[in-house]
Order: C-alpha cells, then sequence, then structure tokens
DNA sequence: AGGGTTATTGCAACAAGTTGCACTCATTCA
DNA sequence: TGAATGAGTGCAACTTGTTGCAATAACCCT
C-alpha cells in the first residue's frame, strides 16, 4: 500500500512537501528523524518548514502509515509503518541495541484486549532496560 | 525507605532545593509534573530555577526513586517510585485512563530476561491506544 | 482550462526540557 | 568553629516539537 494513494483515498492534499516527506521515509534505510527527512525536503524546496515534516508526520502516525519511536537520544525517529513490524531493546548503558519480532508483543496486547477491552497501540517498541554484559557489572 | 535518606547514602548533597523537590514529590497524591513541583519550590525559595528541578528530578530518576510516565499531555508526569508499583491504559480518544496492576508486564519482563538477557525497565507504564466504547465506533 | 473553496503551508512565537559556565554553599576535616 | 573543596545552583542560550494566523495552492466543479 502506497502512502500517496492512502492519503489520496482518505481525502487528503497531496502536496509536493509531503510527498517528498514520504519518499525520504521510504528511502531511508533505518530509523529516519524529522530534522534529517527536512534535510532532504529542504534540498529540494529551499522555502520549506520543519514543521510542515512535523505535521506531515503526525497525519501519518494518525493513519498508521509511520510508527513513531523514542530511543532515548533526544529526538524521536520515525519509520514506515510496513517496513517496522518489529522492536527494539536498548540498553541504556552502553546503548546497544537488540532486535525482536513484533510477536514478543502479542500476549500482553491479547491480555490487555480480553481483560480489559483495551486495544493497545503497541508497534515499534524502544523498550529501555539493561543488556545481560552491563547489569553483570553494575 | 526514605529519599532524602537514599541520597545521602549514596553521597549526594541534601539541599533545600532538593528537599523541597522530594516533599513536592511525596505529598502530590497523584501524577506531579515538573511545573507543579517547581510552583512548590519557588514559593519558598523565589530566586530557584526550574532546571534544578529536572536535574533533581533526573538524579532520583537514575537512582530509583522515582518513576517518569508519558501520558501524551505534552508534558510528563513523576511518581515517587514507592507508589507507582501499577500501571495504566490511556484511551487515546476519549482520554479515559484504566488502571492495571505491575504484574501485568511479569510475563512479558520475564521473556526478555530469559530469552534476550535483557533487564527491561518497565515500571509505571501509560500505555496508549483505544477503550472499549471509542473503537466500537471508529 | 479557469475559478472557488478550504486544506495546507510558512512563519513566528511559544512550551518543555537540556546544557555550559561561573558562582555558591553543603559537607568534610582540622 | 572555620576554612577548603567541588557538587550543586541560577542563569541564559539552546534544542525539539507545537500552535495560531494569514497567505497560498491543491482539488473539485463547471
Ligand atoms: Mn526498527
Ligand atoms: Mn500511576
Ligand atoms: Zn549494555
Ligand atoms: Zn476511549
Amino acid at each position: 500500500m502506497s502512502c500517496d494513494r492512502a492519503l489520496r483515498e482518505k481525502g487528503y492534499r497531496l502536496t509536493p512537501q509531503r510527498m517528498l516527506v514520504i519518499e525520504a521515509l521510504h528511502n531511508a534505510n533505518g530509523h529516519i528523524s524529522a530534522e534529517e527527512i527536512y534535510e532532504q525536503l529542504h534540498a529540494r524546496y529551499s522555502y520549506s518548514n520543519i514543521s510542515t515534516v512535523y505535521r506531515t508526520l503526525e497525519l501519518m502516525k494518525k493513519l498508521n502509515l509511520v510508527t513513531e519511536t523514542d530511543f532515548s537520544e533526544g529526538r524521536v525517529r520515525y519509520h514506515v509503518a510496513e517496513k517496522g513490524r518489529h522492536h527494539h531493546l536498548v540498553c541504556r548503558t552502553c546503548g546497544r541495541i537488540i532486535d525482536l519480532d513484533e510477536s514478543i508483543i502479542n500476549p500482553l496486547k491479547d491480555t490487555l484486549l480480553q481483560d480489559y477491552d483495551f486495544e493497545a497501540d503497541l508497534r515499534h517498541l524502544a523498550i529501555s532496560g539493561e543488556c545481560h554484559d552491563c547489569y553483570k557489572e553494575g
């Protein structure tokens, strides 16, 4: 499913700014920040503004086209939703990142849905903690 | 365990500013924001600064004396750790909050520890999503 | 293709939180 | 009790992200 089409089908306008934000997200091979997206947008539309990037990302979050994830580095990072079907463990001490399949969260999601009728939004998490090597010492 | 003593035992200085931050946290009956803590500090030390509040909270987080939780309201909120042994479900649509026992997270924590040797820091979560009433309609 | 409607943008001001630096004062030790 | 020391503070500048508003331009209709 293309993001461009998804926007149009929901009645949102396809502006050149939005198309370039979507392009930057798709071309990124990992997690990309708003500032990095803006650099690419600004290279082609020098008069453009980073608030447009933030607003486009917020819209795409609302439509479940991107995920926003906080890796505790002072700015959050974005992923095209279809590429982000997994989670990360982030060691607060050494910064090591361990990748997890999305299914790791399913038991929790199921419990919340069955016991509390709550549809939890838990996509592309960065769970903070300490890896084996680091808590062996602390 | 008193926060005052915990700081002293680790070699940190007990300044009046820190004592008032700790007092504000303990007197709060729910989740309290940095700004709200600062109001109480400022009432007694008019020359004090909110960056001291943020630095004290960061120190207390590091020592596991407080938890920091993001309820998606534009600012995070704090809890004395001993009072925060639970979690919350937050409906993104109607704002309703459902309280959970901390044990709900144990299966996930155990899996991460056993399968990935990762000590996950998952205390006092605010899990975003949609409650029954709201996703029945959308 | 051209005109009207209004969603979207750029801009500037703002809010939450962080950080470098010089000064101050809590703690230690004589 | 009275220095000496450096952890902690206030302050100001900065970063990330949000928001109100007037101007613009994407889309729909003819
Ligand atoms: Mn990822
Ligand atoms: Mn709570
Ligand atoms: Zn580590
Ligand atoms: Zn709801």
